[in-house]
DNA sequence: TGTTAGCACTCACACCTAATGAGTGCTAAA
DNA sequence: TTTAGCACTCATTAGGTGTGAGTGCTAACA
């Protein structure tokens, strides 16, 4: 529905946007990228282009500047693929691909080269406990009336827990309950794990154990949290549309409640691949000043959580959309091959 | 050595300045705090003041603002102790005094207790597991070349990890190698864990345990990393000093680097009790615009680690220096009560 | 019919100037 | 020792002007 000269000059205006923060005009097109054509030609372009909403004009002695719309389009159908060099392809690999990493700080170590691909903020959510399966349940009795609960998670999560309890138990009493628990709850998912099931197994138990069990099923509840690693924060004030700290407090501020970040990203994590939210498409106003681009990583083939990068509308999508997905399918490879 | 006039004018000159971030002319204290003296008296004592270093002056024509040399005096000598209202202690133990709640979950709890109470960055570091001591070791065989390491420190911290070995074990064999590891490791700080020590332990086991005793001793090593929870980031924002968003990025940057933050709060824990670092007096030279109070924490009588708060030098000391320890003493209550 | 040169027009921005006023240090009198 | 008075400094603000990047429109051209 664009004919080609227009796609050209509007890429043109994008790139050369994203690249220098500043306004463009019709002159600086026809000299940098030679279409073949006046400024003059291009000022009709760019009227157009205005038109259907894709520029928009800051002040009329300004040039032009993408709108949320115009960003839409150039990342649906007019960027070009982002290559990173083959050194920063390695160091990802190098830095991942350990398979002594634990989970957590494989997702630590793919937050922190999220960051320092692309200069921004770097998103990446654990795996929502609430898909996971139980595989392995565990009290063990460290003192008479302390009780260490160990939860193994299907894929690769493990959680513990110590509780207090407020009669003595013996260790045998306690492996009995333990290898009673571990029976009812080995194969069921944490969200299968609602109330119906909760009162199922309590009663299951007799009087020793009902408020032992009723307490790790109260902590294990307690657990079910997701986790957030970010990092870069820093990055985002070094961007121009930030040198109002009033906004970069805003988005900072956002950036620190957990259950914005939440919506937000487990929203993307509906469709597989690689995702962008650009300005105003994020519900939440304080960064519609923001793009985001996420993407899903798995275990096999199973979705287990989101990651992905924060910066201003203007970013480079094409490096941001390239840094993402092979951060994710990085680890998607690592914790593939440690889940087997 | 400073007569009493001296006392006070500096105090209401900290103070005026404190509160409104603005320099501070004779003027004004003449006319905010009656001492009882003109304007001209007290540009004498503010030009002795200046002479002694304990104020500065931005331009001629502007009022006075206090050195850093000026704040350190203040904070040991001259600021009045903050007290928080009822409610706002009440709301501190409230939510720190949950017996139920994990070791870490306090933490963070405490770090946005504290940025909440004070409108700045809040830094808490967890026990240092240098020198925890081990209490219990434990493999679990989740399949046969898949091990569950388990890890409880004293006081009060839990670990895990998930090892994946190239030979396969029976759970009769991990269950002993388990049981013996138990025998050298209980009772050791993890400091102790040197080398000399690593290799004895190695050595005793025989070629069954070999390997799998090294990795396991190989992934406990990894653990020893310091964590550090931080929020209230976007705070500093809102701080008149931070305007200039260079300046604000530099920090922002400092309070990703964990090693920065760890040498800097570490250093301050040598000594119990509330720290205040002023300025200058703090090595970091991106940080010589900000102040860190810390406090150091415990369980029983062992220090575990410290909590603090960072912001620019103009911070309402009183209020910070009330706040941490507020903060450290209820952890440290729970964190004691928990561990009995 | 599409393209281009020319031109009048707009407007943010940089620069200069003067006025303002908060605050000082010094001096001399109380 | 204190204070009133005064000359002086200098950041900040407001007003005024010029500059230049960029536009839209019109008319000529291919």
């Amino acid at each position: 529905m664009l004919d080609e000269r227009k796609r050209l000059v509007l890429r043109a205006i994008i790139d050369s946007y994203i690249e220098t923060a500043e306004p463009v005009g019709s002159r600086t097109i026809a000299r940098k990228h030679d279409l073949g054509v006046s400024p003059a030609t291009i000022r009709n372009e760019m009227a157009d282009l205005e038109e259907i909403g894709y520029l928009e004009q800051p002040h009329v002695s300004a040039g032009r500047i993408p709108s949320d719309k115009g960003y839409r389009f150039y990342v649906d159908a007019l960027m070009e693929p982002h290559a990173f060099p083959k050194s920063e392809v390695e160091r990802v690999e190098k830095q991942l691909l350990d398979p002594q990493l634990t989970p957590e700080r494989a997702l630590q170590a793919a937050a922190r080269l999220l960051a320092l691909l692309t200069d921004s903020v770097s998103l990446v959510v654990a795996p929502s406990t609430d898909q996971l399966v139980f595989k392995h349940v565990q009290l063990v009795c460290l003192e008479p009336n302390s009780i260490l609960v160990t939860l193994v998670l299907h894929p690769m999560i493990v959680k513990n827990r110590l509780i207090r309890t407020d009669r003595e138990y013996t260790p045998e009493e306690i492996g009995e309950i333990s290898e009673a628990l571990n029976q009812k709850l080995r194969g069921i998912t944490y969200r299968q794990l609602g109330l119906t099931v909760l009162r199922e197994i309590i009663s299951d138990f007799g009087d020793i154990g009902h408020t032992l069990v009723d307490l790790v099923l109260q902590s294990l509840a307690e657990e079910r949290e997701e986790q957030i690693y970010s990092t870069g924060a820093s990055n985002i004030l070094t961007q121009p549309e930030f040198r109002d700290v009033q906004r970069a407090a805003a988005v900072l501020a956002a950036l620190e409640q957990k259950d914005i970040l939440l919506s937000i990203l487990s929203s993307a994590a509906k469709s597989s691949g690689v995702q962008v939210i650009i300005g105003q498409e994020n519900a939440y106003a304080p960064m519609q000043t923001c793009s985001i681009v996420t993407c899903t990583y798995y275990v096999g083939n199973d979705v287990v959580g989101t990651l992905g990068v924060l910066g201003p509308t203007r970013m480079d999508y094409s490096k941001m959309v390239a840094a993402v997905d092979l951060v994710a399918q990085t680890v998607s490879l690592l914790l593939t091959k440690q889940h087997r």
